[in-house]
DNA sequence: CGAAATATGTCAATACTGCTGACATAATGG
DNA sequence: CCATTATGTCAGCAGTATTGACATATTTCG
């Protein structure tokens, strides 16, 4: 592959000065930033391609993902989540409903609460743009090894607001458990 | 707090079991996925409430720091990097302009370019949204370890497409180069 | 020189995603 | 009964992106 050639050069924007745990103070990390952008870019990039056909943009993408990760999710907990408004999830969950990706249910104690579900072609949909991610992620962390999978990943929990840290990787390791049981338990 | 409970319900979505057992495609990387969208929410959040206050959003941003990561950049290397389209750039580019943080200079060889540059202004504004992501991104790296760091360089240049990912990656060590030239070389 | 190509700017129209504020409905819970 | 909660909806606005067409100045080349 590329043969990445970023190696910190020594004495450039890595300052030698030990004091860089929380100082910004000498240059900026701009290969980091800049990185992070075009990362990004790509990465939702396939699902953008797939989704535009189907009429949809990340808003919905991002609606699905999670309703698929969490069966039975409620509005206000996808709204936390996202942190868009309701309004702004309003629309796309409209959209997906109405295209057949995604149901309402009501709340078995509280009839108030629409819990949601993907549907069968929800899920297939919501598979199928995780694969396209998941294709270009697994080909990088061969390249890396566990041990650099495992920096990957604090690198990333690390770059979450502290506030909501520990919800996200409750969350992630939560629908990590709950699909395994959906998968392989009782049904 | 958004407590996701997930109670497996009879019968609604597919339990993908048969597709995912009969399918060699791996699980999806669930984790880095949502990883990647927390982080990179939080990652621009910082700048984007700087920016608000100036009437700005994430648009300025990325035009203001590519002008002040190379400047003298061509509008249509502008639009090559970002990848978004004139009309799109121009309006913000007029803002930017407008507002004293970004000039155009006629090209010396070619009159037909206009050619930017930051004012000290946009040099102040760039380098204050870039400390605040550095701050982010520092903290965390000081907790990885100088090989936890590359682990994360080598994976996000990784996950650009590969089309592009020799330019960018140049792009960043020319720019690198050209701003040490610019500090301690001749003026 | 004159025509083609290039670099940029601009206008009109449209789409997607986000926001605020207000209001409505239904159900829960004390 | 009443306050609160969960959700939905409407109207309006903003920011960012798109395509297509057209305009202007400049360079390049036959």
């Amino acid at each position: 592959m590329a043969d990445v050639s970023l190696t910190t050069r020594p004495g450039h924007h890595v300052p030698a000065t030990r004091g860089e745990q929380t100082a910004p103070a000498a240059e900026p990390s701009w290969d980091l930033i800049e990185l992070l952008f075009f990362a990004y870019r790509d990465f939702v990039g396939d699902p953008d391609e797939v989704l535009a056909k189907l009429g949809f943009g990340r808003a919905h993408h991002r609606v699905l993902h999670f309703v698929n990760r969490n069966p039975g999710i409620k509005v206000a907990d996808l709204l936390d989540v996202l942190k868009i408004t309701k309004q702004s999830l309003g629309r796309v969950l409209k959209q997906l409903i109405d295209d057949g990706y995604v149901v309402q249910r009501e709340g078995d104690h509280d009839r108030r609460q629409r819990l949601l579900y993907v549907t069968p072609a929800g899920e297939a949909l919501a598979m199928q743009l995780a694969d396209l991610q998941t294709t270009r992620i697994s080909r990088v962390l061969g390249e890396l090894g566990p041990s650099g999978g495992e920096a990957v990943r604090r690198f990333l929990a690390g770059m979450i607001n502290a506030e909501d840290r520990d919800r996200v990787l409750r969350m992630i390791a939560g629908a990590d458990r709950a699909r395994l049981r959906r998968r392989d338990g009782a049904r």
